[in-house]
Parts: C-alpha cells; sequence; structure tokens
DNA sequence: CGCACAATTGCACAAAGTACAATTAGCATG
DNA sequence: CATGCTAATTGTACTTTGTGCAATTGTGCG
C-alpha cells in the first residue's frame, strides 16, 4: 500500500510563484506548498511537534484536511519532509569560507546549531531527515569536504571525517533539543534531589562532587529541554575537541 | 487533564519478584511489567517501532489493552520510558575499567553502540530519553567522569567533556539508526543517481569525487538504515578524534 | 461560451489511545 | 468454610487522527 505512483494528477510543481492575489481572509486561491509548510513549523513552534495534526493544520489554513493532502502529496510523512527541507534551506551560503579550516567548520556547524534552536519543536525531524532528503547537492557537503581536503584527508579517511563531524555535532543538537516525557517538574525535581542524597559516596565519589554543576546542564541529569538550558559550552567542547582530533589525526599535519 | 496524581490504586512495585506459576497459556495471573516490556520490544524488534500499538502488543499478549495500563501506569509514554530503562540497564557493569582512561571509554562507548545495534528500531526511543531518566546513579556516569579526571579534567571542563562525549558519541549512533520516510529504494537509487550526473563539477568538485566511497556510507548520501549499512569506520573516526582532542585540551595534558 | 483541469469541499471509515465501570481471581482473616 | 478486600482483567465506549474518495466549485484557454 502507499505505494506513490505518478498516478494522474499530481501535487504542483513546486516552484509555481503563484500570484497571491488578494484574497479576502484564505478563501478560494491561495495556499501554496510554502504557506502550508510555513504554517506547519509555525504551529510547531507554538505547540509542539505533537500538535502538528493534518486537521488543527488545516484549522490554521482555514480550509478542509483533505485539500492539504492535494498539494504536499501523499502522507504526513512527505509534510515532514518538506518541513525538515525548509529548514535547512538557505542555512549555509557557498561563500561562507575561511582561509582557516577549522574556522569554515566553526562557523558552518555554530550557525547549524543556531539556526535549529530557533525552531526547537522540530529538532526531531531534522535529525531523523539526515538520512538522506536525496540532496547530494547540498552546498554544506562539499563545504566540509572542502575543509577537510584542506585539512589533508583524502577518499575513505575523508569520508570518514565528514561521517564524525556531521554524526557527531548535528547528533548532539539533536539529542541536546530532544523533548522528554512531556510534563514534570516541581514533584520530579524534588525526586530528583532525593536520589541524589541517596547516591553512595563510596561508589559514586566523581558524581557526587560533579553533581550541582550537573544539574540541568548535562545530559541524563537534566529534566529541562536544551531551548531552555541550552548546553552551549559542552557544544563548543566537542566542536573544539574534534577539529583538534581531525587535526592531529590527518595523514597530512597541518599545523595552524 | 493527564495530570498523575497518585489517585489511590497504583501500579505495582517494579520489583515485585512474582512467581511466574505455571499457567496454561497466559490467561489469569501472569503478565507483568517485565513481561510487556519484552513483548515490547520483541514487537519494536520484529515489525518496527511504528507497529508498537497497545492493540497489537495486548495481542501478541493475549489481553486487553487496558491491562497492560494498569501496570505500566498512565500512558504509552511510559512504556516507553519502560523500554528505554530496560534496554541500557546493565549494559555496562561498574567494573569495566582500564588502566587507561581512553580505553576506558572506548569500552564503554563501543559497547554502548553495539548494544543499541542489536535493537535499531528502537534507537529513537535511547535518544530522546537521554534526557533524564532520572537516574543520577547510572553507573556509567561514574566511569566517564573517573575516566575524565584521570585525564585531568575538573569541575565545569570536567561537565563540557562529559557531554561532548556523550552528546557526541550517542547522538551519532542515534543519527546513525534514525529510521527514514519510511520504504523507497529502486526508484529512488535511480533518482539519486541522476542527480549524481547532474552535479556540478564546477562547484561540487569534491562531492563528485568522494560520491561512490559515500553512497550509503555517509549522512545525507544514504537511502538505507545504520542497521543495513552502519557507519564503523566514522564511529571510530568520531570516537578517536573525540579522545585525541580531550587529550591534548586537557587542563593537565597526560601523554599516552 | 463551454470544457478541461486545478483546487477544494464534504463525507466517511479504520485504527489508535485511553477513560470508566463491571467483573473475576486470589489470598488473608474471622 | 464463608467473607471480604484488593489485585488484575474484561468489556465497552468515546475521542482524535490519518487519509481515501466522490462531488463540487473555481478558472483560464480555445
Amino acid at each position: 500500500m502507499a505505494k506513490r505512483e505518478n498516478s494522474g494528477v499530481r501535487a504542483p510543481a513546486k516552484d509555481q510563484a503563484q500570484a497571491s492575489r488578494q484574497l479576502g481572509r484564505a478563501a478560494a486561491v491561495g495556499l501554496t506548498r510554502e504557506r502550508i509548510v510555513d504554517a506547519a513549523i509555525d504551529l510547531i513552534d507554538r505547540k509542539g511537534l505533537d500538535a502538528l495534526t493534518m486537521r488543527e493544520l488545516s484549522r490554521q489554513l482555514d480550509v478542509y484536511p483533505t485539500a492539504i493532502y492535494w498539494h504536499i502529496g501523499g502522507s504526513k510523512a512527505d509534510l515532514f519532509s518538506d518541513i525538515a527541507g525548509a529548514l535547512t534551506a538557505g542555512m549555509i551560503d557557498p561563500e561562507d569560507t575561511c582561509a582557516d579550516w577549522r574556522d569554515t567548520l566553526r562557523l558552518l556547524f555554530r550557525r547549524f546549531r543556531e539556526r535549529v534552536h530557533r525552531h526547537p519543536n522540530a529538532a526531531p525531524l531534522l535529525g531523523a531527515q539526515m538520512r538522506s532528503n536525496g540532496a547530494p547537492n547540498a552546498p554544506w557537503v562539499e563545504i566540509i569536504l572542502a575543509a577537510l581536503s584542506q585539512a589533508g584527508y583524502r577518499d575513505q579517511a575523508m569520508v570518514d571525517a565528514f561521517n564524525a563531524l556531521v554524526g557527531g555535532l548535528v547528533g548532539f543538537v539533536t539529542m541536546e533539543l530532544a523533548p522528554g516525557p512531556a510534563e514534570q517538574t516541581a514533584e520530579w525535581e524534588k525526586s530528583f534531589e532525593v536520589r541524589l542524597d541517596e547516591l553512595d559516596d563510596e561508589r559514586f565519589p566523581h558524581t557526587r562532587r560533579a553533581l550541582p554543576l550537573m544539574l540541568n546542564r548535562a545530559f541524563v541529569m537534566r529534566w529541562k529541554n536544551g531551548s531552555e538550558c541550552p548546553l552551549d559550552t559542552g557544544f563548543d567542547a566537542l566542536l573544539e575537541s574534534l577539529l583538534k582530533g581531525l587535526e592531529l589525526r590527518a595523514p597530512a599535519n597541518t599545523p595552524p
């Protein structure tokens, strides 16, 4: 089932520069893939990813749910794809390269993280979509590869380094913004502090010592979302350590 | 709504060492949190995360859906929590430490990845659950912190390094195993190769060159799942680079 | 003017999460 | 052995969601 064959009537082309002709409220004509995706992102930002239902989305657009399907094609998954595409589109422009490959990568991934943090509720989509939007021509792929080439990487080692960078850094952000089991606050914090006191000083000395610094500021030790409590310095540590490591492990060393 | 107050009858204690007394098929007595979670994991392994519905699960257990609720408490999210807990439980035993802190971390994260790869369909749960299962006493937290201490890290720098390690490596595995927009194969591969030929050699020279090595072996350039096409060497590159970087950026250097 | 097609309405259904009351099973106690 | 009390489960029923499909309207072109 769900075989998406090119059956007769297809969704309109993506680049229809539709005349947004004057419309009273949102009646007969408007409703583009773009408008749908924008509304979807807005909805996700305001009410969370779970609140994005076809019906609610259609309500926002003042249309019937099935009208949306006509534009985005088959299924809700397609909408997700479009959303992920819209969020990553134009994230990087190919001219943003520095003399030093390290600076190029810093710029690239810092900007990526900053952009994702602007839509924290949509983060799960991005992480999931990292498996092939089918865009081998993404400009940032070329940028990363060029930087790695400059660092002295070739062939398989270059691909490995690429995966290390993308998987590690994008993965970090995905986890940082990962949604949790919904709502818990006061009662939860309480039970956490209780377990804190139960911490065996013999078996967990380091954990015990570091705990004040880790509460809500480290993975597994937090109950707040990464958008409320960002892990800025952790991300920097990952980025800088990774760059340092890549530099030293490069087949041809290039001192700063 | 969904306020989970301690209202009267609660779910049974987690440690009920229930006598699994002899039961014909699965009628009156059996049905433990443990049995439910096991069946859920089995279902996820066989049919994917989306196939885990309360109704299907209840069918597997030969019970009514609501019987499950009685055991796991309130909602499906709680079941997810339990599953994530069961998957990570006993992953590491506290005695697994090596003389060199680098070896300790290698052992820890390699084993983590291996364990997650045994249940690839459940990977999204793990990533999401990395935000506080409410387990500050997880043995592996202590192990990591101890290793970092051995490496010369203290206080905030230690926490940052902790986040870098966990976020980067766990994030990598999460992304590696991220599920995609379901089914696409032949038709897809075709359109991918077409875009390959369209790749502008002027603008994307590195991408073009590396492409044969990257097809299904690099993020964004693959359509297969990470369980079909694991990114082994990429993970190793991340792990080793990160360790190298952490070593060199440690407040107090410790040569190998 | 009318016809083909783009865009949307309106309905309808199956599947899923889960609340709620009724019922049974199992054990401790009088 | 009857009698409760609570643990465990059965039935039922309601709501929300994704989505298929036929009917309907709007719109530009010959």
